[in-house]
DNA sequence: GAAACGCTGCACAACCTGTCCACTCCCGGA
DNA sequence: TCCGGGAGTGGACAGGTTGTGCAGCGTTTC
């Protein structure tokens, strides 16, 4: 991950629909190179996939919240999983972590409508394993989910 | 976004290499209905891009946390946007939202160790609009980020 | 009914990808 | 100092795709 690559990514970034001989026009590069870097993006895992972006919002899915969840620990570990794979379930459900705090959980989820969110809620809330909840509500995005400054900033990585 | 253009998104979303030609075959349809219906979805805004996902742990950041920020209300709504375009200028904040709760904010941070974090953190609170913060740092990934099966459940969108 | 819309099949030129290969640099190790 | 490996360049080829345009056709809508 060098500069080079960053700019890579950057070019694609900017212009999905030009191709690994356009990028490396534009870099001033032989195409073998620009092929060669990319795979090896790929192959570090640094570049994940390059499917589709879709929102939410365009499918009819406004609203946004955060939820987090507080587990019941019967078993060790057990209940992080029982609620994760509930939750999965879920296709409201966006996003799921583990976080700090004993026994707690934390999700994304999006629905049609503030009045859509209580029934989300409820189908998360269906399973005993959840003590208690509380939700917050997504009011406006100030920076939109990106990764790219960090490719710039971690040219180590 | 009808049944069909769910499966084009799964298809490309399980194997973005493949083209529309190929999409259109699975399908079996012409390749004129497939390209179509791309172009549609990404006219409505469903489809925003089809860029390089990358991975911050790939990057070098493992790290995950979250940030619940309470700003300081001078200006009507200037510190939100304040505090918004501070952060839009550290690499290593990935997300910023404006949520429910007097002057909240919430933000997803990346870093390149828990030490690391410390840095980051400080340099969030660099800025005299934020009033306090808290901090929860991710441990395990439940469900990764996903839309899919929205696009699945909600065909009328 | 007639228009509008979406899908199918097909055709063409232009272009890109996957691969190979030979050659050149440059750097670290023996 | 010499050698090998790694990385980049420039070029070549076959095969496959994309961007477009067009005519035909069944269905939905006013």
């Amino acid at each position: 991950m060098d500069e080079l690559d960053g700019r890579l990514i950057d070019l694609f970034a900017d212009d999905p629909r030009i191709g690994v001989l356009e990028a490396s026009r534009r870099l001033g590069i032989a195409r073998g190179t620009a092929q060669a870097r990319l795979d090896k993006l790929a192959a570090t895992g640094v570049i994940t996939g390059w499917g589709p972006d879709l929102s939410p919002e365009a499918l009819g899915y406004p609203v946004t919240a955060f939820l987090t969840l507080e587990i019941r620990q019967e078993t060790s570990q057990g209940g992080h999983d029982t609620v994760g794979t509930h939750l999965a379930e879920i296709p409201e459900v966006l996003e799921v972590h583990t976080i700090t705090g004993a026994g707690d959980m934390w999700a994304r989820v999006v629905a049609r409508s503030n009045t859509d969110l209580q029934r989300v809620i409820d189908r998360v809330l269906e399973t005993p394993a959840i003590v208690r909840s509380s939700t917050v509500i997504a009011l406006a995005t100030q920076v939109p989910y990106r990764v790219r400054p960090l490719a710039r900033a971690g040219l180590s990585g």
